[in-house]
DNA sequence: CGTACTTAGTGAGGTTGCCTCATTAAGAGG
DNA sequence: CCTCTTAATGAGGCAACCTCACTAAGTACG
């Protein structure tokens, strides 16, 4: 007999409630939340200043919100805001060497954390897991997937 | 090549705010968040009625905060307290008829939603899917297994 | 029995991470 | 030049949590 969707729903949703959790926990000593860190991650990710709008987007936030988020990284020192050379209205960001060390350290945590969790698999079994992901959230055709776009955010002009 | 745990993270990740997503979409019709309904299964999970306190447990919120989501189900007639036999300390709550019944409706709209995304495994990928993520959570005799944590929440005495 | 400790719920008030709306400044089209 | 849109932000709001302090009630112990 199969598993019922509901069933596997909630199983994927505790599975990532745990991922979630651990990391939490483990980037406590940072005193950085985890959701400041896919900022840092977005706007380190481009090697060019990243506006904040395209900041926004990323992070699935209105632009009103980027501005807060940017603020309090801005006052720790991790980055800095400079003008788009090419639109006087728009505001770049990007990470200041101290935010630069942080993101690499807080991306090797987080990929060791990830590492842990996943050892419970073999080559195989993270690779049927991927696929199977893969087909759930269907990149078939529609182009609305959303997976990669923290790597490829667009940079400022 | 193996698909590196980080790629698998952020897979399950983007799986999971997908289905929350659609989830928040197919429930506003109710007016009712998605974390009103978790508490609305949880004090309609036991025939008999339930603890503030366990319904604290079983959402994972202190239990200050629980007074409040049961207030506002009480405001809209879903919900009612009623003491405790056994401690008359303790506060009790249970589904009113509107509560049941609205119940009813979401969970068989969450149950159709999960039906859905999950159309695109056929069963033996269902399975798969089941036991990677159980592998995964690992209930591997540690027993912090959270799984099932709303299901069995006990009762009143 | 009385005294001390614990426990269940809740009032008061704070924090976080979002949001909308309005405003200012600047680019774009006719 | 004049309107129309766009980028960021000030002002203010809200939801869903939290901690701390308090009351009432159960529990343990000498």
């Amino acid at each position: 007999m199969s598993v019922s969707p509901a069933t596997l729903r909630d199983l994927l949703m505790t599975t990532t409630r745990t991922l979630r959790k651990r990391w939490h926990e483990r980037i406590r000593p940072w005193e950085l939340s985890p959701h400041e860190h896919r900022a840092l991650r977005v706007i380190g990710g481009a090697d060019e200043p990243v506006r904040l709008g395209v900041v926004a987007k990323s992070l699935h936030i209105v632009p009103r919100s980027v501005t807060e988020v940017v603020d309090r990284l801005e006052s720790r020192g991790l980055t800095e805001r400079l003008p788009d050379p090419a639109d006087r209205r728009a505001v770049c960001v990007q990470l200041t060497s101290d935010g630069r060390r942080l993101l690499t350290e807080l991306d090797a945590a987080r990929d060791a954390d990830a590492a842990e969790v996943f050892a419970r698999l073999d080559a195989a079994e993270r690779t049927e897991l991927a696929r199977l992901l893969l087909k759930l959230t269907g990149d078939d055709g529609s182009g609305a997937n959303v997976g990669k776009s923290v790597a490829q955010a667009n940079e400022c002009p």
